[in-house]
DNA sequence: CGTTGAACCTGTTTGC
DNA sequence: TGCAAACAGGTTCAAC
């Protein structure tokens, strides 16, 4: 579940609390977890934390010992969390890596991810570009306007799964791709080389205002999502059609909003969402 | 190239 | 009331 705004969230709290800290040792549960370069673990004891970005629904840190740096990427897949020391859980069973810092005011960072579906890169330089041109697409936030709707018009499939193509534009998931696409006014079977110049527009801006306000709310909470303090997100309160099949859509067009079944269910109003 | 579906996972919700 | 099936979904991979 956690998309862009709740990574986002993520992001913030880590960025105050444990940058510039150093790595006195990890602890890891499940070998498995880390999906790239386990045998480079050692290198991190003694690193410092010297930056920690986001890509797309990804964290990465950079990390500094001596002359060299090294990275540490993470997914949280759909359950993954990052907590600061103290933080209550359920089912510690599922902590799969424990950062131990040295000052900070958080003398651990816990990795738990119940359904595993996020993994732990460690990487160098060089593999972490290799990984970065492959994986991610451009950035919803900071995108130029005209970059991002070129991008659509080469698209030939159904938008909402341009917008949820991670090679595209890193960061949009199901909750936020739906949602944006409502509060367009645009159908999620809408096929971006069809679309008007003023409607593309709008859905760029639409897409920055939907995921900023989010960021704001602190993401959305459906089930368990929070952040490395516990805090939940707020976001959810807003959503228009996400889970929401059957209910009156919002705009007071006096239809209910659908739910298609295939590709991770799409929800949408039929009378708000145009095909162009 | 685009699209679809399966696989990976386990806590929660739904249905009988 | 209890149990089993369905569901949630980000990413990767295979197949068409």
């Amino acid at each position: 579940m956690p998309e862009l705004p709740e990574v986002e969230s993520v992001l913030r709290q880590l960025r105050r609390h444990v940058l510039g800290t150093t790595i006195r040792s990890i602890w890891v549960g499940r070998q498995d977890i880390i999906r790239e370069g386990i045998d480079q673990l050692p290198w991190y004891e003694g690193a410092c934390i010297q930056d920690i970005q986001r890509y797309g629904k990804t964290l990465l840190f950079t990390c500094e010992k001596g002359q060299g740096s090294q990275f540490l990427l993470a997914e949280l897949g759909m359950t993954g969390r990052f907590l600061f020391h103290g933080v209550p859980q359920k089912f510690a069973v599922h902590t799969h890596m424990v950062v131990y810092l040295a000052t900070s005011h958080t003398p651990e960072l816990r990795y738990w991810n119940a359904r595993r579906f996020g993994r732990i890169y460690l990487l160098n330089a060089h593999d972490w570009q290799e990984l970065r041109g492959r994986r991610f697409g451009l950035d919803p936030l900071s995108v130029e306007p005209m970059a991002f709707i070129a991008l659509i018009q080469q698209s030939r499939g159904r938008l909402k799964a341009f917008l949820m193509n991670q090679q595209k534009i890193a960061g949009i998931g199901n909750i936020y791709a739906n949602e944006i696409l409502h509060r367009a006014g645009i159908h999620p079977h809408a096929s971006g080389n069809r679309l008007k110049k003023k409607t593309l527009h709008r859905l760029f801006a639409t897409m920055q205002a939907v995921l900023q306000e989010a960021i704001v709310c602190g993401g959305s909470t459906i089930r368990d999502f929070c952040t490395p303090d516990g805090s939940p997100g707020c976001f959810q309160e807003r959503h228009q059609v996400y889970q929401k099949t059957g209910t009156f859509c919002l705009r007071g067009c006096g239809t209910r909003i659908r739910r298609l079944s295939q590709e991770r269910s799409a929800f949408f109003c039929p009378t708000c969402q145009k095909r162009r």
